[in-house]
DNA sequence: TTGATATATATGGATATACATATATAATGA
DNA sequence: TCATTATATATGTATATCCATATATATCAA
């Protein structure tokens, strides 16, 4: 069933805390993900290519970046639970913590003019 | 982190079929589901059980039979959720066919008069 | 009342599968 | 070359499922 599925992406914290981030900047690179939850590389880039291949999220590439952003095109019910998601996620000490570190990053790509 | 396994929770059909069913009739018995559901009643048990353990369900025993209902008392975004989620499932072939397979059944105890 | 039986629900044990992670490596672009 | 991103492999852990059985309650006979 597709809802089990859906529910299945977001029931891990590194995914929960990259979609709080994404609903919030609306398109980050993967390096700043990285920088805000303070995890390794490879192990983002899994969980992004996760949520890509469900369909949750949409990517594209500007220059040496990839973008991603929550991909536009998801059912009423499942725009309703990521959005109740992504604010319950915000609100706890991990997502005020990865909010924290992207404010403080410095040159950060999604942000340069040309992107 | 709460909400991921909260999502957890609902990351199986099986749960997301129960869910959809108690939370368009309120309160329901174990065997109820089991007929409804059209599955073995360990195999319902043990999921009733995993949501009731998560506090996403509560049970009481009436007579012979112990009924479950969603619990009252949760959290704003776990509500939410789990009224988007109950309404998608509700609109699959699979919830429909729970839905007519419970309307269809003969004797039902939660509704009995002294359930 | 006692004992036997039927129904309803829960759980222990065993097995198979899914998946999160880390390390290492590859691919891509400036 | 360096910086960025993706993937392959191995390993450990979690869990969905089944069968068998245990527990709880109700019914009925003697």
């Amino acid at each position: 069933m597709e809802v089990a599925q859906f529910h299945r992406a977001l029931s891990d914290e590194t995914r929960l805390r990259v979609l709080a981030l994404l609903a919030a900047e609306g398109e980050l690179c993967v390096c700043e993900l990285v920088h805000a939850l303070d995890m390794i590389q490879p192990r983002i880039s899994r969980h992004l290519a996760l949520l890509r291949d469900q369909g949750i999220l949409q990517a594209r590439r500007s220059g040496q970046w990839v973008l991603y952003s929550i991909a536009p095109d998801l059912p009423a019910w499942a725009r309703e639970i990521l959005r109740a998601s992504a604010g319950a996620v915000a609100q706890t000490e991990a997502g005020k913590r990865d909010q924290a570190r992207l404010a403080g990053m410095h040159e950060r790509p999604s942000r340069q003019c040309c992107a």
